[in-house]
DNA sequence: GTAACTACTATACAAATGTATACTGGTATA
DNA sequence: TATACCAGTATACATTTGTATAGTAGTTAC
C-alpha cells in the first residue's frame, strides 16, 4: 500500500489525515448555522442585548437568536450577563477567548475576499 | 441612533459587517458538506484517482464523493483529468489556489487543536 | 459469456436544519 | 384596565443535506 508520496514526503495514513480533519471540523463546527457570523459580526463592535441583536440581524427570529447565542455561550464565545432592571437585561459580550477566534476569521475573511474577486473576475469574461 | 462603540472606536453599519460577513461565509461555503474536508485532506498528500478516494475516504458513498469533488472543481480548488486508459482512469489534484486556502486551514487546525485541548480540559474538571 | 474493472448516475428515503407564527411572565405606562 | 416593553419558548411545518441501494457504459480477463 503506497502511504508516501512522492512530491511532499508526507505520509498519508488515517492517523496524519484525522489530525487535519478532526480539530479543522470542530473550529467549522462552532461557526456552523445560518446566523453564527451575523451574530458574531455584530458583537464584534462591543456588547449588545437580545433585542439590539433582534434589531440589528435582518430577518433573524428570536428562536434562531437564542438557539445560537446559547451554541456561541457553550463554546465559551460570548458571556451572558443578565441585570436586575425593570424590564430585565441580558447583555452578550464577546469573550477574549472568541476574540482569539476572531484571527481565524480574519484570516477567513481575506482570503474570502480576494476570491470574491476572483470568483466575479471569472464571470466578467465568460 | 448608536453606531460607534466607545471600546473599539469601530463604527457598527451593516455595511462594515457585510464586509465581514460575505466574504467569511463564502470561504465557509467552500468548506461546507461533510465530505469536504476529508477530501481535501486526503488530497492534501498528492493527486488521487476517484477509486482512491473512495476507498482512502471510509463510508463515503460514490454519490457524495462525485458531488463533493464536482464542487471542489467548481471553485478550482481541485482539477479533475481524464486519461485515455481503459478503463478510464480520472485523476483529482489540488490547484496552487487550493494551496492558497491550506494556510487558512492550517489556521483553523491550530486553533481548533488547542480548542479541543482546552474543552477536553474542562471534562475533567466537571 | 460472464465476471470484474473504472467512474460514475438515478431514485427514494431519512435526518438535520431553519422558518413562521403565536404565545409566556413580569413590569411599567396611559 | 389595556397596551407595550423585554427576553425569550412552543409548536408545526418547509427546506436542505446526506444515505442506501441499485444501476449505467465501456473494456478486459477468464
Amino acid at each position: 500500500m503506497k502511504t508516501i508520496n512522492t512530491e511532499t514526503g508526507k505520509k498519508h495514513t488515517p492517523q496524519a489525515c484525522s489530525q487535519f480533519v478532526l480539530p479543522v471540523r470542530d473550529t467549522l463546527d462552532l461557526l456552523s448555522g445560518k446566523w453564527k457570523l451575523p451574530i458574531l459580526g455584530a458583537l464584534m463592535f462591543g456588547k449588545k442585548r437580545f433585542k439590539e441583536l433582534e434589531r440589528d440581524i435582518p430577518r433573524i427570529t428570536p428562536r434562531m437568536l437564542s438557539k445560537e447565542l446559547k451554541e456561541l455561550e457553550d463554546n465559551q464565545l460570548v458571556t451572558r450577563t443578565v441585570f436586575d432592571t425593570k424590564p430585565v437585561t441580558v447583555e452578550y459580550e464577546m469573550t477574549t477567548y472568541g476574540k482569539s477566534l476572531e484571527k481565524v476569521l480574519t484570516a477567513m475573511k481575506d482570503w474570502g475576499t480576494q476570491h470574491r474577486k476572483r470568483i466575479m473576475g471569472k464571470k466578467k469574461q465568460a
